[in-house]
DNA sequence: CATGAATGAGAGTTCATTCAT
DNA sequence: GATGAATGAACTCTCATTCAT
């Protein structure tokens, strides 16, 4: 994913790599990627503007790069949230809060992408799968339930979750992008509550 | 919402404005907000470029009037599609039947507006009062449901109405913006299903 | 040839062209094909930079249209030059006198050519045509001086045609482009006394 | 003419510096004078870029250094081709012989310097100076040949042999550079009986 | 009003050359 | 000496906007 300029061979050059990284992601967060100039990122890292090209090809290239590595912060996540021993409630509070906690530390960032999505048909893509990979796992979980009994048979597994997964992200972008002031714990409480009944889920 | 450029008066100046607007609208859902070009613009309206600032002062301008145009269509609905007659669900489905299917006419338009307001803060602000509008009326039914005793009393009308219109709304944006292929029906029927079910409604 | 810039409608988008054109030719006679720097040329035709853009797509562009400008020029001889009544050493004079007019009036661009041609294959493939196509024609009436029983009978028409050539063009390059000092008239004599000796022609 | 850098002492140095040359030779053979880049001779050499710099002082000294090396090798002609004891027309035949197999050796470095003479003086200069020593050799000949009777007596001893010289010069040219498919020998044969012929030399 | 050529600030990118390690 | 990352001047090309015709 990382393109054709080779990986930096001394301390110096990893160094400087990760400077350059943190500073396009500065400035793609604060001004969108189309609008990010080459030149803003090399003043934000310290470097002549030559310096970004021994590092990335083009803008596209550096934004894959902080978007890999922002990803892989997205999929790790920080602190182990989940809920071990509880419920299907318990379980569903516990991954909403662990996905709404990821979305605000990442929140410009996820802007950003929705901004490229709009116009990249690579990052289009890229989008699509996550949703459709996102909801397809929140889909197995559902049809366990329903198998133990514990969901409305009559709704298509697949179908729920897309549903159910468009309404947590969309909460997230809502709160944290576009900037609706709203408490973390109602959302986990509203969200969990919605998605709770929404499956006739018995209370725990 | 027009802008400061005064109204044509003559009829061919009223041709002309229309036909740029098409144009404009035609360009901005093609290539997207920042990358679209006056120049395009022009040769797609049929126009020299210099007539462009005749009718707009400039390409904000001209997305505003796209835009108040899109809105216009989109809140006067083709159809009559409220469910005079019926009980609670079937007046939820024909507001979700009627809201995917202004959404799929103008999916395109909705894309460049998601990346517009990801950038511009003067649309970032719409968006979220048009987000909050559209809350706060669906919060108002909710809240008529729990005083009839038909709808969950236990939750936050508003916070679950948000939850439920994001939902909505981005299910739409999977299908008909990123595009993955689910029918209509299929839809109308999965997220009125998890709506009833949210708001624990009982059958009609 | 021109390529995809289409050409000017008004008189001015003419003139402006015109002048291009001369500033352009001048700058490549001045530094040749890659040093010359697109900046350069605005300044000579006294626009701005962008305005370069208007009428060509690229440096190569320019090129392109300035050498088919001079182009039609040396093939369109200024004076008619051909001997119409003389006897073959008349003829094949004329010939050498009107080449090498035609060469000092282009040699710097002619020099410019050579550049070019070694470092770009479209311009390479045009001067082996073009060397090809001048040595083709000149074999064509040696082939006719020897049927009259006027040349060497022994020689390959196309083969003799080509060496000849290529003396008087390179004698036009050391002259012309080399700068060594040699007065027409001497070129032109021992050129002739040569070509005619070469082909064992019986003097007039 | 090897310029300011001094020769390297150490056996790893000169190693290095040959291989350097190789390189660039093989770069400005691929690349032409202007597009050689110093990276790319490095890479080609095996070096890091820092490093041409101990051995030349820019891209013109290397430049100089391949030329130097080459024209070495061309007048130090690698088989004895001078045909001793033969008459008048064996000589010239021997003579266009070893040209033309020195041209061809070195094509695409002659293409090299075409290019870079047409714009830098000094390679400009230097070229006119080897066109004039060539051919004032050749005009000696010439004159001895007359001065024993068996040449022309009326053509200009010089300016007949910058003639045949050039004749010669560009026939190799649009045969090895420009890539026109003749065998050898047919040129051998057809320019050493235009020179013969040329001069009235009598057949041997 | 319409036209379309002209403008010029500003962005991306290249690469010879330097120099700390 | 060798390395290879850093530099930054230099250049090309774009396009919103203006304005004479």
């Amino acid at each position: 994913m990382a393109g054709k300029t080779q990986e930096p061979s001394t301390r110096r050059g990893i160094e400087r790599r990760e400077s350059l990284l943190a500073a396009a992601r500065k400035v793609f967060e604060r001004d969108g990627y189309i609008a990010a100039r080459i030149t803003d990122i090399c003043d934000a890292a310290g470097v002549a503007s030559g310096t970004f090209y021994t590092y990335f090809a083009d803008k596209e290239e550096a934004f894959d790069a902080v978007f890999a590595a922002a990803e892989e912060e997205m999929l790790h996540p920080h602190l182990s949230e989940q809920a071990a021993g509880g419920g299907p409630r318990a379980k569903i509070e516990a991954a909403n809060r662990g996905y709404l906690l990821s979305y605000r530390r990442n929140a410009k960032l996820m802007a950003v992408i929705n901004q490229v999505a709009a116009v990249n048909d690579h990052y289009r893509d890229l989008m699509r799968k996550r949703s459709e990979a996102f909801a397809r796992r929140n889909a197995r979980s559902i049809e366990r339930l329903q198998a133990e009994g514990l969901a409305d048979p009559s709704l298509d597994p697949y179908q729920a979750s897309r549903a159910l997964s468009a309404m947590v992200s969309r909460t997230a972008f809502t709160t944290y992008v576009l900037g609706e002031q709203v408490p973390l714990e109602v959302l986990v409480r509203t969200l969990t509550d919605l998605w709770v009944n929404a499956l006739r889920i018995p209370p725990d």
